[in-house]
DNA sequence: CTATTAGTTCTACATTGTAGAACTATGTCC
DNA sequence: GGACATAGTTCTACAATGTAGAACTAATAG
């Protein structure tokens, strides 16, 4: 298959991998997209989502060593493939095309 | 349930009923994504998703009078309603603000 | 060695995405 | 009016994504 489009939410983890990059895991994602958004959003969605974009080879995996802090034990750490950055890119430029010329029939101008 | 988040599909369709408004129809709607947008639409996929999107009435739907062509029967026609407007509006931005200023790091400028 | 904390994985289910076949209504032409 | 071509919609069935919450694991502090 080529390059997939994204879903909904697919999309804002991957964007937020991109931002986070290189400390991109499941708990700074998690609280990435809700600082930057109105968007509840549980732990268990985030990383059901990056073991699927993992498996698509969107993202990228590997383990970092622990942090010295209390608890702070090794972090699966995201990157973004090429194919991730094109598959972010395809599914926003869907959206865009759509939108063309219709901001202001849609009222947030 | 307050505003939801639209998924990818769906946010395609809503904006096609906008672009194609007062003529948006099942065939109208799945000829205009095809046209602007690279991805390929079956028409079921579009009829499924209109029926979701007016169950949680983020559109209108009316039937129209018969073409007088050939084989033109009555068209089911959609419109947005308030809630749907604002629910293009909210997903979008979600992105939008997972996006801001990443332009360059993922190399689309 | 027990408690506390950061982090991840598992389980289960709801919603959305998708394709293709079946069906229905309209007009044309003889 | 009845065969037929055509525009349009609905149905059926399944795959992929979205979601929540509980369970689990690994680390440090005391």
């Amino acid at each position: 298959m080529s390059t997939p489009y994204l879903g909904d939410f697919e999309m804002l983890v991957a964007l937020a991998v991109a931002r986070l990059a290189p400390d991109a895991y499941g708990v700074s994602i998690q609280r990435e997209i809700t600082a930057r958004t109105p968007r509840s959003v549980t732990l268990g969605a985030v990383y059901a989502t990056l073991v699927r974009l993992e498996d698509k080879r969107l993202l990228a995996a590997s383990d970092s060593a622990p942090t010295g802090e209390r608890g702070g034990r090794s972090r699966r750490v995201y990157t973004l493939t090429a194919a991730g950055k094109k598959a972010i890119a395809r599914s926003h430029d869907a959206v865009r095309r759509m939108m063309d010329g219709l901001e202001t029939a849609l009222g947030h101008a």
